[in-house]
This record gives C-alpha cells, structure tokens and sequence, in this order.
RNA sequence: GGCCCGUUCGUCUAGCGGCCUAGGACACCGCCCUCUCAAGGCGGAGGCACGGGUUCGAACCCCGUACGGGCUACCA
C-alpha cells in the first residue's frame, strides 16, 4: 500500500473562483476522493493588496455549489492549519532559520537595479538569465555584519553545486528532465522579509504532507525551483501532475476578453452545477471513447489522473449549453419546479409560497419547458406570458401572422369552439382547434399561429393547447377577444 | 536570447505498433417527426501540423522543422 493520497487546491482570493481554478480543484477533489485520500483547502492570501474576505467567501461559496467539500481547510479545520497562508507567518520563518542553519540559504545584498541591469545584459548577449550568484562569495562573517549593519538584503537558496540535472516523472507528462545549470538561486525571501511564492507553496505543501501536486502547466516551469527548496529542507519531494490550461477559443489563456470567467457568473446564468462540473471535468479528461454525460459518482469511480490531457483545452460554450441542456432535460417535473423557483421569484412572477400552493399547475409547466431551453435564464422570458394580466403583441407576429387573410374567422371560431367547451384541456383544445380549419376555410398553420399569437404574444412559445389549459379558459377568451381587433378576416 | 512543454475533425476527445477504411460528443448540413420553437430519430461532410528515419507494418517509437504555450520577477 502506497501512502495516503493528500491534494490540495489553493486559490488566491484576489478574484473570485475562476473555471479554470474551478476545473483544477475537481481534478484534485476527485483524485482525493477516488483514491480514499485528503482534499485540503488552503487560502493563498499573501497578496495583501489584492486578496479580500468577500473573495474568500465567494471561493467558499463557488466550490460548495459545485458540490467540492474540503476535508481540511476553512471552516472545515485540520491539524495542519492554519489554512490561511497570511496566518503561517511563522511556519516561513522557521524554515528560513533552518535553511540557514543548514547553510542552504544565504543573504544576497545585491539591489534590484543591479540585477535588472544584469539580467538585461544576460539577455540580450549570452545563455543563461537567471542570478549570477555575486553574493554567494560573500563570507558569513562579512554577511552578518551587512545584516547587523542594517544593509538591505534578501534571502536566496543555495543550490548545491553537485546538483545534477532535475528529474520529475510527471503523472500526466512523463519524464521531465532540466538540466543543472538552469538552476537558479531564486529568492526565498524578500527584503521586507515576506516570502515569496516559490518558497511558501513549498513549506505550506510540505508542512501540510501533500502527496500530489496536481496543478496548470503553467507550473510545469516552477517545479524545478521548487524542488531545490524540497530538497534544501530535507522534505520529501511530492508527485507532480501538470494539466493542460483551459484557453479561449482564439487560443489565448481564459480571460474577461473571453465571456464570463467565473463560476458564479455561470450560476447567475442560469447553468447548473451538476452541468457545470461535468463539462469542466470532460474538458481535459475522459472516460473512454463515448462517455460525455456522468454524474459526480461517476467521476469519482472513474477518474483517473494519468489520463488528464496534456493538451490546452479550448472553452467551447456552446458545448456547455447543450450539456446543461441535458441536465434540465434530465429532471423530474418537481425537480424542476424546485429549481425554477428562484427565477421564478426573482422577476416576480410568483413567489415560493404560491409555487407550493398550486404545485400540479407547477409540475404541469414544467414538462412544456424542459426541453425548450437550454439555461434558466431563459425560462422566465419563455412563461411570461402565462403570468402577466394579458400580452403585448409584437409588431412582427402581428404583421407576418395575424394580419394573414382569414386570421380574423379563425380567432372567432377558436373563441366560439372555446366557449362551448366545459372541460378546458388540452384534448377538447385540440379537438376544437383542430376543426377550425374545415369550419372556416383557414389554413390550419395560420389558424394555430393566429391563436398562439393572440394569447401568447410571440410567434414561438411552449406547446399551444397545454398553455391554453394552463391559462385558463377566461384568460384565453380574454387574449383572443383583446387580439381580435388586430385580426384580418 | 536561454530552458521546458505541447500539436488527432471548427471544438472537446478515443487511440498507447497491426483491432484505424482513425471511434464518440458539441457545432454544421440534409431527411424524418411536428401546432410554433425545441427535443428526438436517421444520414452526411469534416482530422492524425510538416519532413525525415526505425519497422514486415506507424496517429502511436526516434530526429529535425514549423506553429502554439509556459518559465526566465523582491507576481502568484
């Protein structure tokens, strides 16, 4: 048996939960629980200019409506915490002592503008770009008089110079090899004492017994430089698995340029959760050859780190449309009654209590829908007229449809059929409508059009005689008495 | 400039030397169904970046080239 599978997702709350953040914590979330191991959450918070509480929150939020939970992390609690990086303060300082103790740090007292000139020259003429090690040479007695001295400095790491080329076998890529001069003496820590990046994802990682680190290959690159630290500390070096970044579809990294980029964004859409994750858990993963649509107890039974893709993945909305699609296509009456509720409360059309109130009327809509949009936000604009005292009839159903040559005799004869019926559904609807024709003479495509138009106000709607039973006799009347007048004969 | 990674239909992907006449999904086109719109059914078009090897045999292995991406920060 191999160790217990420890994983961590660590957003910077800089921002609110991007899908593609959203996509690297399900890869990490569900390795977790396939595997029986950990999910950790820990805040990357040390940009304090730009991390905020209300970002956390959020993140919190996004992750929980994606159905992600946290063994460990805010909220959640752990014996490895705190779980806020701007709360480890002292984690970072004791690592430091003990790189210098070990002598695998050293103070570098060389100033920003040198290195940048440097690093220009560097450039611009010969091979390697990163720091040329001018301090290293500086012995411990002249460095400690510089720091008591009060001389600016940073803190490096010392990479040992019988370091040979670094080697990661990747669980997605595979072998990965840099050669040993391409190893730099980054900073650990900054002039101000703060850590940087490189130095506390390593310490927090490692003082956290994270197993796999499962991340963009964005990081590919940093992998080298954070395994020097690894080994400086004497920590055991973790798996590394590097998946392919999510782009737009011109090719670029994701960004605002692109649409919505969060996941709150798309829930504000009207996508569902169960839709969102599957098709973020697809883009960049597999099954097989022919599964798209699963479950998320699917995707914990099969997923399979070694088969996340390599390649960027191009966001394709239109993908995740049909797929959301899907999922509302897949729910029950009730559950979509349920969760049409909020929408439907929110541009007042009917408050929860009078959903609960006239449940079956409810459940009877909901069919009509289902499988006519594809986001929920497109559910209110499509039952409206259901809802309102009577319809507004637009200029191009009134032109293209009502003022057709015997739409007039039709609205009449669907008024009078109407009328005699004492059991107002869908059958008798039909069966009345359906004699019009012969009755008038009306061709039957303009007749239903002119009654559609009359009482739904549109061209398209839902499913003309289940609306009709739906509005009711009266209100049915009513629409086509009011249309009437807009009626050629 | 240096180092690293990647490249199968427009898009997401299956493929891990013979099962490939390259499979599935979205999108697209056509037909069917049909009260509009959808949904659904059936069918179609569409791809191994390029060039060299290796092999009896290559989408799969090797080497180049091209293109794309990442890192090269006292950002994360």
């Amino acid at each position: 048996m191999s160790d217990p599978v420890r994983v961590r997702f660590a957003p910077s709350p800089t921002g609110l939960l991007h899908i593609g953040g959203a996509r690297t914590a399900i890869y990490n979330w569900a390795f977790a629980r396939s595997q029986g191991g950990t999910f950790v959450l820990r805040i990357d918070d040390t940009d304090r200019e730009r991390s905020t509480d209300e970002n956390t929150a959020s993140i919190l939020q996004a992750m929980r409506w994606l159905g992600l939970d946290w063994d460990e992390g805010p909220d959640a609690g752990g014996d490895v915490g705190p779980y806020f990086q701007t709360q480890r303060g002292d984690l970072y300082t004791h690592a430091l002592e003990l790189l210098k103790d070990k002598g695998q740090a050293y103070p570098c007292f060389c100033s920003a503008e040198e290195l940048d000139a440097r690093r220009q020259a560097a450039m611009a003429s010969a091979t390697f770009s990163g720091y040329d090690r001018t301090c290293r040479s500086v012995s411990r007695e002249q460095a400690d008089a510089r720091i008591m001295a009060g001389e600016p400095h940073v803190w490096r790491v010392r990479v040992p110079e019988n370091r040979g080329d670094v080697v990661i076998d990747d669980v997605i890529r595979g072998e990965v090899t840099w050669p040993a001069e391409s190893m730099d003496d980054f900073i650990l820590v900054r002039t101000d004492a703060t850590p940087t990046y490189m130095f506390a994802t390593v310490v927090d990682d490692w003082k956290m017994g994270i197993t796999h680190i499962i991340r963009g290959d964005d990081h590919l690159s940093n992998t080298p430089r954070q395994i020097a630290v690894y080994e400086a500390l004497g920590a055991p070096v973790p798996l590394f698995a590097h998946m392919g970044l999510i782009f737009g579809a011109d090719g670029k990294r994701l960004s605002k340029r692109h649409g919505a980029t969060s996941v709150v964004a798309y829930a504000e859409q009207g996508y569902l959760s169960e839709a969102l994750l599957n098709y973020l858990a697809l883009l960049g993963w597999s099954i097989d050859d022919a599964t798209t649509v699963f479950d998320r107890e699917r995707l914990v039974s099969e997923f399979d780190l070694t088969r996340v893709s390599k390649t960027p993945a191009v966001w394709d909305p239109e993908k995740l449309d049909w797929m959301n699609g899907v999922y509302i296509r897949a729910m029950s009456p009730s559950q979509l009654v349920d969760a049409m509720t909020p929408w439907l409360e929110a541009e007042n059309l009917a408050s929860a209590e009078d959903i609960q109130a006239r449940r079956p009327w409810f459940d009877a809509l909901a069919p009509l829908i289902s499988e006519r949009v594809k986001r929920m936000d497109e559910i209110v604009p499509m039952v409206r007229f259901l809802f309102d005292e009577s319809v507004e009839i637009d200029e191009a159903s009134r032109s293209k449809v009502l003022e057709k040559d015997g739409a007039g005799s039709a609205l009449d004869a669907a008024a009078e059929g109407f009328a005699a019926l004492e059991d107002f559904d869908a059958e008798h609807i039909e069966a009345t409508l359906r004699a019009v024709p012969e009755a008038t003479g009306v061709k039957a495509k303009i007749a239903f059009q002119a009654v559609r138009v009359a009482v739904t106000g549109t061209m398209v709607s839902p499913p003309l005689f289940e609306s009709l039973e739906l509005l009711g006799k009266q209100a049915s009347l009513a629409r086509i008495a009011a249309a009437r007048p807009l009626a050629s004969d």
